[in-house]
RNA sequence: GGCGGCGUACCCAAGUGGCUAAGGGAGAGGUCUGCAAAACCUCGAUUCACCGGUUCAAAUCCGGUCGCCGCCUCCA
């Protein structure tokens, strides 16, 4: 398997510190507000990088963090007059509701910064030990120049960023450079006690902190989004290997972002979408398998337009499995044997590929295009109009190549009847199930009589409610229309 | 200014040295159907922003030009 490292810039041969095991930590989100696609996008990207890497047989330590105190926080319960640490609840609980609808798992470890006071000031005290770190007033900040690899995973020299910085000047800095570890607390702010009197952590200590208490001083993989490379990740390397000796991480793995107009989506920008009113007209699966189609490196494009035709696709795939089952379950035994080469041959190597596609930096949109390929190639056997055990085998065995490869994915893992009553909520379609098929058996009356203009009528009705009819030789079947 | 990325059909998108440039959506024609729908078939980039170069061979490597974006400040 090859994953690109952010810190070499290339994909690399990925081996685990320890054969067979991987340490995963991903940076999850400040619980202060509602999450946006983008923090969907960091979430998935990394979930089906945990279940590739189990699918692949790795036994895997998957931690995510809350940063559950900040100053973002902190404005956040001045804003709402309420306290920070409710705050923080509230965001966490959103955001465990929006994952979970996402099909996005909990993480096996999810620590919070304020779980880990301790273990911070046990680092901080450590820098200054060391003479990496010194105090000022009851803040303690890393010093920059102590530390000569500084900017080596965001590539950046220090004397360019000194030339450029327009960074806010803190008078009690050495160097406009050096960062917080430890922020001395204002009156009414959280605070803890410290050896440096009451204060609360840093912007990156508690990453160092949480990773290191669950994954060792080096571990596997870190992640999160591409803007948190800088300042978020190169300090935290910097702070973490200054205080250990010894690298921090192996591969950093970075996604790229949602834009709106060609613009990265952010909270300043005001261009955000949050999950919660995407899935009010999307159902997640559907907002999912959007932001798998491109490669978690690439920028995604943001558009209502895009969400349909993901809709479409995930359609597609739902109509072929309700055709599947149904041929399973009603097929003749009569052996019929149709020309059963073609998918034979795509069945032998469909689990290769997949495999291929996602070994190389979780090719998540190539692998898609091979499940594409193969529901092409059921359906042209299907219509073939086979019959007997041997392409109920094929078309089974298909089935669950379908569904395993999916569940990686965390996609395609429903009924069809599940995937069209979720559109039904989604769509607000204006009428119940019973419904449909008290219509559905009016029009069968119809047809029965040959009265097509009535039958259609009831056809027509039902589609203008964006309900689609499909006679088939038994019996008439509904869903709902999509991509429109 | 420094560093990095991107530009593939009408739209989205994979492909980074060599078989027919994946896949999805939209469109046109056809098969099937009472009519439809779905599915399938055919059509659709002799071409990968542009210009040069390397090579037997380039969308893929090198150089340049144009355009777009990101990071350098909290940010997934």
């Amino acid at each position: 398997m090859r994953l690109y490292n952010t810190m070499t810039g290339k994909k690399e041969d990925f081996v685990p510190i320890q054969e067979g095991k991987v340490g995963i930590y991903a940076c999850g989100v400040t619980v202060y507000d509602n999450c946006h696609i983008g923090h969907a996008r960091s979430a998935i990207v990394f979930d089906v990088l945990r279940q590739y890497l189990k699918y692949r047989g790795f036994e895997v330590k998957f931690v995510k963090n809350f940063t559950d105190v900040d100053d973002k926080i902190i404005n956040r319960a001045n804003e709402l007059g309420i306290p920070w640490n409710e705050v923080a609840k509230k965001y966490t609980e959103k955001y465990y509701e929006d994952m979970g609808r996402l099909g996005v798992e909990p993480a096996d470890v999810e620590p919070k910064a304020t779980e880990h006071i301790k273990e911070i000031i046990d680092i901080v005290k450590g820098l200054i030990e060391k003479g990496y770190a010194y105090e000022v007033d009851g803040n303690v900040y890393f010093e920059v120049s102590k530390f000569p690899e500084y900017g080596k995973l965001s590539k950046r020299d220090t004397k360019d960023m000194q030339a450029g910085a327009r960074v806010e000047i803190d008078e009690r800095k050495r160097n406009p450079l050096d960062f917080a570890l430890w922020k001395a607390s204002k009156p009414g702010e959280p605070s803890w006690e410290s050896p440096w009197g009451p204060g609360r952590p840093g912007w990156h200590i508690e990453c160092s902190a949480m990773s290191m208490k669950h994954l060792g001083e080096t571990f596997d993989i870190h992640g999160g989004g591409a803007d948190l490379i800088f300042p978020h990740h190169e300090n935290e390397l910097t702070q973490s290997e200054a205080f250990t000796g010894k690298p921090f991480v192996r591969y950093w793995m970075h996604n790229g972002f949602i834009t709106v107009d060609k613009e990265k989506m952010s909270k300043s920008l005001g261009n955000f979408f949050t999950i919660e009113e995407i899935l009010d007209k999307f159902d997640p699966e559907v907002v999912r398998f959007f932001l798998l189609q491109t490669h978690y490196r690439s920028p995604i494009e943001f558009s209502d337009e895009q969400l349909r035709e993901a809709e479409a696709s995930i359609d597609r795939y739902y109509v072929t499995l309700r055709r599947i089952e149904d041929f399973i379950k009603k097929a003749p035994d009569t052996e019929k044997s149709a020309g059963s080469e073609a998918l034979e041959e795509m069945l032998s190597s469909f689990r290769t590929k997949f495999k291929e596609a996602m070994d190389d930096d979780l090719n998540t949109a190539l692998a898609i295009g091979h499940i594409f390929e193969l529901i092409r190639e059921v359906n042209r056997f299907l219509d073939r109009r086979p019959s007997g055990q041997k392409a109920k085998t094929l078309v089974e065995e298909t089935k669950n190549l379908l569904k395993e490869t999916g569940s990686v994915l965390r996609l395609f893992g429903r009924t069809p009847e599940q995937w069209y009553r979720s559109l039904m909520k989604v769509k607000n379609i204006g009428l119940t199930e019973e419904e449909i098929l008290a219509l559905i058996n009016e029009r069968q009356e119809a047809r029965k009589q040959k009265d097509w203009a009535k039958a259609d009528s009831i056809r027509e009705e039902l589609d203008k409610k964006g309900i689609i009819l499909e006679d088939k030789k038994d019996g008439t079947e509904w869903r709902v229309k999509v991509g429109g």
